[in-house]
Parts: structure tokens; sequence; C-alpha cells
RNA sequence: GGGCCCGUAGCUUAGAUCGGUUGGAGCAACCGGCUGAUAACCGGUAGGUCGAGAGUUCAAAUCUCUCCGGGCCCA
């Protein structure tokens, strides 16, 4: 039987309720278990890191897939909802760092790395609670009692499984990265890194005179970083951009024209030669150094496009080892890769004059012996952005690092193909900001010289004669070639690094490179890992690959979405995910970014402690489209919790109190829809409309959309019209078969919208399904179906005839507020000038203006001749002109005529003779104005095509009837501050004056009715329980109510 | 520095694919009304250089370009 919830709603507590239900009666298990065999829905958890709190973007993607998965379950799907941890990772090695005070590796070595990766084992979960409460509170669905996690033996294996692959196929090669790398601390540093230690600098800037071979011209070069000439192997030029030769202080130097333009501007110079960048291809020079000892070819001028005519001479001087652009130039030259700075920042014992000395601490030395050797044409201070250690503060050096690659390069014409595959949401990422990252695709710099990670699977035999590698891709393997392999084990270092490993063809020991994987290839890996595939459940990921919906932030574009088709790519060319949904970016109420500096970071409990998670939800799947970015607030919350869930829970508390109070059966009184008033075919119609327009912006993931209508239809459509049209009709005292039609059809609406509404807010659902469901009914609104709607319930006259009902009501509404008479004041009558369709429309529900506009008759006309009234206005600039010196005479004459007269006539005559003086003279319709207006006591107004008019006047019986309801409302109000029950009766006594009680005699009996008085009498002196003066306009009123 | 997304009233936003009457709503403000479901509701008033500028066009919030601001990614 149906209960009559609490009036106030108190989100903590009816949530928690809901949670303590669905855990007992096991919900979530079951929302599964009973799609078992059904059409699979995969879904693909982007796993978290929880070693920092969840903060409210985290709530956002949470929310969205949980809404996605719920949607699909409800639509017949079965979905394995696998949690997952992302557990590897510099940010993690950093968090430890910084607790147990390890300034660098050195440190960490010292402390030991087996400890160490002990508490970054632990540190990865640290939050691990807080991010499972989160989940849990907000609904989020999730198995998060077999997730799967990156740092587990299984799931390492299976990436081996896979790195084994790219090796067989030749994709994993060892080779050179340029990266920034800080000398103090012994590290590269992650872009992320570095992004937080850029400074404005100003260091020198040289131009340096390169001499060619076997000639006396020189190259001039420009550099900002003296200390990698010594490394110099090359000079770069524009291939397309003109070149001079020019003569200059006797000096021949050759420099792009553009360049010398600006750079020589005030100085006298001789042209000598001009030719485009690619005629010097291959001219050769002479090394400013000695100490480079290069075994490849080197010191010649190649080309790229990279060089700009924004500053310098246009002739780049080219490093390999010392920046990225050098390093590719470098590459497709065939260049030798002079590394002459040794990994703590100091040049070696080769470069003779500045062994030992930090790099660019010896620039001005190094700049003096170009000096010296007549070699320097020029300084220059050069203001510029340069990264620093966020840790040290020592100035970043790009440095060339053995690194692995993964080749995605040769698999770029698949990685295109594969993502043509994808349906994008929003589209435009497919080829915009992701499509040109994959055209432009680069070697995966695969492995990271740190600690906690998966380690690299290979070794390579310490034998210099044999030099064997391998790439081990499982656990069997790697112990058939080790010694002792133990039956306890932990995959990472230390572990991996200390195996006795025998090379198999030399039986050598052999060793692993040291390094681990960038941790992106963790949970890159994750849709085959997560099974330990190929190692076991094969079905399992054969069912489940690929998967059809994965959804993260726009930030994970080149991350994850990135890192899960690079490796579907290479290993079955073919496509991870079918459907991928970009979520927008959570920002603060400026439109800042969240950070915890800024202290602009909404901790997302507050919010679930005063709001609660259904709000919480509903705010951010209305606020925006899922891929727009979102202001988030504890007030924009607020604001959503009164507008959208209270009138839900509002207008479920008012149908549940008249129904409990009624004993509405829903088995026994429910009455068909065909049998039920228009009213309710209306609301059922909207209802069904709802249900198709939602599904339709659901397939797009036009999420906001569906929600904004579903919220149109429970505050316009539901609340504020049919629930409020229905009031009357539950007053009454029996159970007639129009309020039993109303029950049914609130019933019918409330259980559509707890269905339709379940993925959205799942527990104000389950609570408003919990005590309307029946006994044959599924035991929680989130193991029902869909709502299925059938499409013969709509109405399209219905619902065309009550919007213009809505219409009139409000134009009628404006229309007495705007001649000032009250909305009780009943008026005799409304007349509506229409067609005769839209007569047809409105007409049986022409009641409902009745009531609202308190007119006694509603009547229809075609035309507005019986209430508007022609008459005609001089149209001065006409007459002025065309009589001159006569118009002040005519004026004076039209001045006393009646204007509807003169119109008349006009009409009749199509002229109108005045005299003026002696002369007569006739005025035709054109020296006048047509003007329209009501006639008296009409009232209009204008509603497209249709028009209104109020009668305005007045009779002793109609201010009877508004002094009665009047007074009714004075005693409710009273009835309301008393707190009675809406059954309570109670006796009421009036002070009024003579004339008005005759006034009122026959509305005695209505006045005791409505307000539930069993007496009711008039006093000179009122008496009761609650005594009080009212002003009804100008008068005076004494009520007194008793009990 | 490069690429992409966004900018409409104090706030949240519709309208932009496909140019076409006077750019719609809601919240907040103010005035008035209604109310025995409401953290409500109804009517009205005020509030807009549609981020700025230029261009295309008979016509631009809408198309193009430049700039400004915010964001993300990449350097």
């Amino acid at each position: 039987m149906m209960k009559t919830p609490p009036q106030k709603y108190i989100p903590k507590d009816v949530e928690a309720n809901i949670q303590k239900y669905w855990r007992q009666h096991r919900i979530f298990e079951k929302s599964i278990d009973q799609r078992k065999g059904r059409t699979p829905y995969v879904f693909l958890e982007g796993p978290p890191t929880a070693n920092g709190l969840p903060h409210p973007g985290h709530v956002l993607t949470r929310v969205m897939k949980d809404l996605v998965l719920r949607y699909e379950t409800m639509r017949g799907h079965y979905i394995l909802r696998k949690g997952g941890w992302d557990t590897h990772g510099l940010p993690v090695e950093i968090e430890v760092e910084k607790k147990l005070g390890l300034e660098d590796k050195q440190a960490i070595e010292r402390f030991g790395v087996a400890k160490f990766n002990e508490e970054c084992k632990k540190s990865v979960f640290r939050y691990e609670t807080a991010w499972k409460e989160l989940t849990h509170r907000i609904g989020f669905w999730l198995d998060m009692e077999h997730p799967y996690i990156t740092l587990k033996n299984e799931y390492i294996e299976s990436v081996w499984w896979s790195l084994q692959q790219a090796w067989n196929k030749k994709l994993l090669y060892h080779g050179y990265k340029v990266v920034p790398y800080c000398p103090r601390c012994g590290t590269a540093l992650s872009s992320h890194e570095i992004s937080q230690g850029y400074k404005t600098v100003e260091d020198p800037s040289i131009f340096v005179k390169f001499k060619l071979k076997n000639k006396d011209e020189y190259f001039l070069a420009w550099t900002t970083t003296p200390w990698t000439l010594i490394s110099n192997v090359a000079l770069a030029v524009h291939p397309d951009e003109p070149y001079v030769k020019i003569r200059s202080n006797g000096d021949i130097l050759i420099l792009a024209e553009e360049r010398a333009a600006v750079l020589l501007k005030s100085q006298e110079y001789d042209l000598l030669d001009r030719f485009p960048g690619k005629d010097l291809e291959h001219v050769e020079y002479e090394p400013l150094f000695p100490y480079a000892t290069p075994t490849k070819k080197a010191w010649y001028v190649v080309l790229a496009d990279f060089v700009t005519m924004e500053d310098g001479t246009g002739i780049v001087h080219i490093a390999p080892a010392f920046g990225e652009d050098d390093y590719k130039v470098g590459n497709a030259y065939d260049l030798p890769v002079v590394q002459l700075v040794k990994l703590d920042g100091t040049f070696p014992e080769e470069v003779t004059l500045w062994k030992g000395q930090f790099v660019k601490d010896a620039d001005p030395s190094i700049i003096q012996y170009l000096e010296e050797r007549g070699l320097l044409a020029g300084t220059k201070k050069y203001t510029h952005e340069y990264p620093f250690c966020w840790r040290c503060d020592s100035p970043l050096l790009y440095y060339a690092m053995e690194s692995w690659f993964i080749a995605m390069s040769k698999v770029k014409t698949s990685l295109v193909k594969n993502n043509d595959q994808i349906a994008w949401y929003p589209q435009h990422l497919q080829q915009g900001r992701f499509g040109d990252f994959i055209r432009e695709v680069k070697d995966w710099a695969l492995s990271r010289d740190r600690y906690w990670g998966t380690p690299l699977p290979i070794w390579t035999c310490t034998n210099p004669q044999c030099h064997h590698t391998i790439c081990v891709g499982s656990v069997q393997e790697l112990r058939e070639i080790s010694d002792s392999f133990p039956q306890q084990y932990d995959l990472h270092k230390p572990f991996v690094d200390e195996l006795k490993v025998t090379c198999p063809k030399c039986h050598a020991r052999m060793m692993r490179e040291k390094e681990v994987i960038d941790c992106w290839y963790d949970s890159g890996s994750a849709f085959f890992a997560q099974w330990h595939y190929p190692f076991e459940n094969t079905t399992l990921f054969e069912q489940n690959f690929p998967v059809n919906f994965i959804s993260e932030a726009l930030d994970q574009t080149r991350g994850w979405f990135y890192s899960l088709l690079a490796i579907s790519t290479f290993l079955f060319d073919t496509n991870p995910y079918r459907t991928v949904l970009t979520l927008g970016l959570v920002l603060d109420k400026d439109n800042q970014k969240m950070s915890k500096s800024k202290k602009n970071y909404v901790d997302p409990s507050l919010i679930l402690d005063h709001e609660g998670a259904d709000a919480l939800r509903w705010y951010l799947i209305s606020a925006n489209a899922p891929w727009m970015s979102t202001r988030f607030y504890e007030e924009a919350v607020k604001e959503t919790l009164g507008k959208f869930i209270l009138t839900l829970w509002n207008s479920y508390n008012f149908f549940t109190t008249y129904a409990v109070l009624d004993h509405y059966d829903m088995e026994q009184d429910y009455t068909s829809l065909r049998k039920r008033g228009l009213l309710d075919q209306w609301i059922w119609s909207r209802f069904t409309r709802l249900t198709q327009d939602v599904t339709s912006y659901m397939k797009d993931f036009e999420i906001h959309k569906a929600a904004r209508a579903i919220e149109t239809f429970v505050i316009d459509d539901f609340s504020n019209w049919y629930l409020r049209r229905s009031r009357k009709r539950l007053w009454v005292e029996e159970k007639t078969p129009d309020k039993l039609s109303g029950y049914s059809t609130m019933y019918d609406v409330f259980l559509g919208l707890s269905t339709l509404l379940a993925p959205f807010i799942p527990f104000i659902t389950e609570e408003i399904y919990q005590n309307i469901k029946t006994s044959t009914m599924p035991e929680s609104v989130h193991l029902c179906d869909c709502v299925t709607v059938d499409p013969a319930a709509l109405h399209e006259d219905l619902e065309h005839g009550m919007n213009t009902i809505r219409q009139l009501v409000e134009a009628g509404r404006a229309l007495r507020s705007k001649v000032n008479i009250k909305g009780r004041l009943p008026l005799h009558s409304a007349s509506i000038v229409c067609t005769e369709e839209v007569e047809h429309l409105i007409t049986p529900l022409q009641e409902l203006i009745q009531e609202e506009l308190n007119v006694k008759t509603i009547h229809y006309a075609r035309s507005t001749s019986a209430f508007m009234t022609k008459t005609v206005k001089p149209n001065y600039a006409h007459i002025g002109p065309k009589y001159k010196d006569k118009a002040k005479s005519i004026t004076q004459a039209l001045a006393t005529m009646d204007a509807h007269h003169i119109y008349t006539t006009l009409t009749k005559k199509k002229h109108l003779p005045l005299s003026i003086g002696t002369e007569e003279i006739r005025l035709t319709l054109d020296d006048f104005t047509v003007v329209e207006h009501e006639k008296e006591h009409f009232a209009k107004a204008t509603v497209s095509d249709i028009i209104l008019f109020l009668d305005t006047s007045m009779t002793p019986d109609l201010e009877a009837e508004g002094l009665a309801r009047e007074l009714i409302r004075r005693i409710q109000s009273m009835r309301k501050e008393l707190n009675l029950h809406v059954e309570d009766k109670i006796t009421t006594e009036l002070h009024l004056s003579e004339e008005e009680q005759n006034a009122l005699r026959g509305w005695l009996d209505h006045i005791r009715e409505e307000t539930r008085s069993q007496a009711l009498a008039f006093h000179k002196k009122p008496t009761g329980s609650l005594v009080k003066t009212w002003t009804i306009d100008e008068m005076t009123v004494e009520i007194g109510i008793r009990i």
C-alpha cells in the first residue's frame, strides 16, 4: 500500500535509505545478472589513480558513465562494469619522494628500490576509500570488488605479452630522444613537470662565423646556447628562403637575405651573390672546436623547414644531442650524435679547456675563446622562456637520452583507418585535435628511467661477443631462462633486475634494460590486460572486444583515448572502442580551472551532504552539453535542487497525500486511459511525446537536451498545469470516476517518470517507485525496462488545443492585470475571435479558460465587429497642405462632430460635406486615419491569430461572488496558519456590514463548504481560536475561526 | 609559439548545420496578483554594442578574416 512520504525532502536520508535497500537486496548485482544472455554493451572504465582525492571533474565523468550505463541496461543490454585502478607512474613516485624527503634518484637508490616501491604501492591506494565512498555516494554502479589493477602480476604479464607482440613485429626499438633533463637530479622531466617551471630569463646569444672548407668565406649562425657549439655537427638553412653572400667589414658572410636586411640595417655591405637555401645543401665547413671525433660524416649544410626568418641569421647550428629539431634533422641526414656533455651537466675529459665545468657556466669562456679566434661576429642579450627544474630550480638541458620506442609512425595508415571507424562525440575531435595528432603521429617513447612502473621486459646478454637481446612475453618464458625463479614473486623492480637470467644462445648472464615503461601504456592495455588475456579468459576477452563505450574528459584525447587506439592498432589492427564520449572540463564559478593552489576547489562530499546526489547529478547532466565545460559551485546545485528535484518531490508528495487519504488502490481503482478526461489524455500525450524525444536525444548523447525536456515536462506541464488543474477534483469527498481517472493518470505518470528518470537520478526515482509499485512489478526501478509508450496515446489536436488554451489564459491574466481587475472577481464573459478550426480545438477545453480567468461564459465570434468600434482621426498632415488657410476652420468644425458618425458617413457616402464660411468642401477618407478601439466594457488581448475580449461590466451578483471568494481565501489562510489538516472542520464567525451580509446571502453555503465550516455566523465581535482583521479593498472584515 | 573548443542580460542558457520579421527562456531585482502541494505559481517592468573590429550580402548572433578573453592539448 502506498504511504505518504515526509513533506520535507532530506536528500541525505532518502539516499542513505535507498543505498541500504540496494545493498540488502543486491540490486546492482541483479541489474547485471538479469540481463545475462542479452546483447552486451561493453564498457571500459578509464582507471583513475587513487593517490589523490577525487574532485568535481571526476564526479562529472562518473555521473555521465553511470547515466549511460544505467540507460543502456534498462534498454536491455548486458553490461559488465569492471572497475579499474591506474597505479604506476611518476606522480606516484613524486608523492612518495616528498613524503620520505628523498631529493633525487640517488637518494631513492640509497633508500632502497624495494622499500621505495613498497611505499609507492601503499601510496597508490591512499585515497582508495575516499574514491570508493564518492563512487558509492553519487550512485555510480561499478564493480569495485573485482577491479583490474595495473600493478598486479597478471596485468603486467599481459602488458609484457603485448610488448613482445610489438617486438616480434619489429616495432619495439632502441633509439634516442631529446628530452628536458635536470643534471642535478639526474632525471628527465615529463612535459607536465616542465610546464610548472618556465621562467623568463636573459641569456647571452651570439653570432658565430663558421668558415667554409677551402674558402675564405663564412656562414653566419646564431645561438642562445654557446655550450652546445662544442657538439655541433651541421648547419641548417631553409630550402626555399633566399640567402645572400655579402662583404661586410672585410669578411665574406653568408646568411638569409631577410635577416641580413634586419641585422645589417644601418651598415654598409656589398652584395656578392643571391641564391635559394637549397643551393647550400652539403656545402662543407670547418668545425669550431677540435674535440668532437665523429664516426660519421659531419660539418656540412643541411636543409630544414623549421628554420625561421623571425630571429637569428637564417642559419641554425645543429647539435643533435641537444635539441629535438636538431635530432630529427640529424636522423634524416644520418648525422652523428656528438654528446660532449656528461649526465651531471659538466664537460667531459676530452673537452680539455672546460672539462668538469657546468656547461652553462662555461658560456662566457666559450664566447671569449671564439672572440680570440675571430669567429665571433657579435653578441646580443636575449630574453626568452627557459625551463627550470621544479624541484631544485636548476636550468634544464635538452639532452638526447637513450630510450625505447614503439614505431607508431610505421602503423600510421592503420591508425588513421581505425580512427575513422570510431563514433566520436563531439564529432569535431575525430578529424580535429585527435585526427591531427594521429596524422602526424610520432614514435612512442616508451621507457622511463624510473622505479615504480611496469618493467620493460627486455634482457640483453652481457657477453660482448653475443649481445643477444630478447623481449620476454610471459612469466613462464622468464621462469624457463632464470635460475631459481621463486613461487612468490612481484614483477616490479628490483625483483626483475635481480633475477639470474641466462642467455639462451651463449649461456652468459643477461641483464634487464633498467627502465620501466610509460604508465599510459599500462592504462592503454586495459582492454585486454584487465582479463589477463591471452593467459586466461580468452572467451571473456573476445566477448568484450571491441568495447562499445568509453567516456573521459577532454584531456584524455591524446592520453588514454590515444594509448588504447595505439596499442589496439598494432596488436589487432582494429579500433578498440566504437563510441567515445569526450566530456568537457569542470571549472569553478569564474570559469577558472580548479586547482588546489587557487583554493577554488569544491569538495563534492559537502554538496552530497547538503543537496544530495540526485541534485548534483541533475545539475551536471542538465547544465550543459556533455562536451562543454561546466561551472561547478554549490549555489548552482542548490538552485537545481529547488527548481527541479523539489518540484518533483512535492508533486509526488501531493499525489500520495491525496491518494492515501482516499485509499486509492492502483489495482482496483485503475481507470483505463480511454475512459479518462481530456486533461488526463493530454498529460499522457505529453508524456508519450517526452519519452520519444528523450530516446532520440540520448541516441546522440544530447543528454542535456533530454534532461531539459524532462525538466520542462515535470515543472511546466505536469506540476504547474496538470496537477494544479487537477486539484479541485481531488477535493470532492466521494470516489468519483473523474477523481479516480486523475489518480490513475498521476499514477501512470509517476511510474513512467520514475523509470524514465531512473538513469539520471537513481535515488529519488527508486524512492517513488518503491512507494507506488505493485507486488507484481520488479523489486527495483533499476531492474525495469525502459518505458515503452504507445504512440496511439499521442493527440496532436489535444496538445495543440491545450497549448492555445494556455496562451489564452496567460493573455487573459495579463489583461486583467492591465485593466486592474483582480482574479477573484468573476466576469460575465470572455469572447474569443478565431477561426472555426481553432474553435473546435479549444471548445472541449474551454472550461479551463473559464476557471482560470474566472469568467461565467465563453463566446466565440468570427469577427471583432461586435467588440470594436471604428472611428476616424483627421489626418492634418494631409488636410493642411491641401486646404492651407482653411485648415484651421476645418479642424474646428470636425472637433464638434462625432468621430464614429464621420466614419459611417465616409464609408457610406465616400465623402464628408462641410461648410466652411461660404464655401462647401468635401473631405474624403484620405483626409482621415481610421482608428479602431474596443467598445466600452471590453478589454482586448491578442494571441497570434486569436483575439480575446473580456467583458468587464460589473453587477451586484458578480461583486457578491467576488466577495465570497475573498472571504474564503482569508479563512483558508487562517486554517493554514493554525496548521489544520485538510479534512478538519471549523466554525466561523464574521463581522460584516448589513449591506454586505445581504449581498452575501446566496453564497453562505458555498463559503461553508469550501472552508469546511460546520457553522458560519455573523457576529459584531467574532471569537475563536484565531481572530483576524482583514482589509479587502477598502472594506474591513473581522474573522474568527474555532476548531 | 602552434592546433582545437568556447564567449549571447548580473547569473545559467536557447537560437549557429541551412543568414531572413522586433535575439527567446529561467534565476536574481522591482511592481502587482494568486495560493489548503511547493525551496512554489501567475502577470508586468527593467536589464543585450550577441566579446571587439573589419569584410561578404538587399539582409549577419549565424558566413569569412583579424584581434581580445577563457579553457584544453602540444611545443
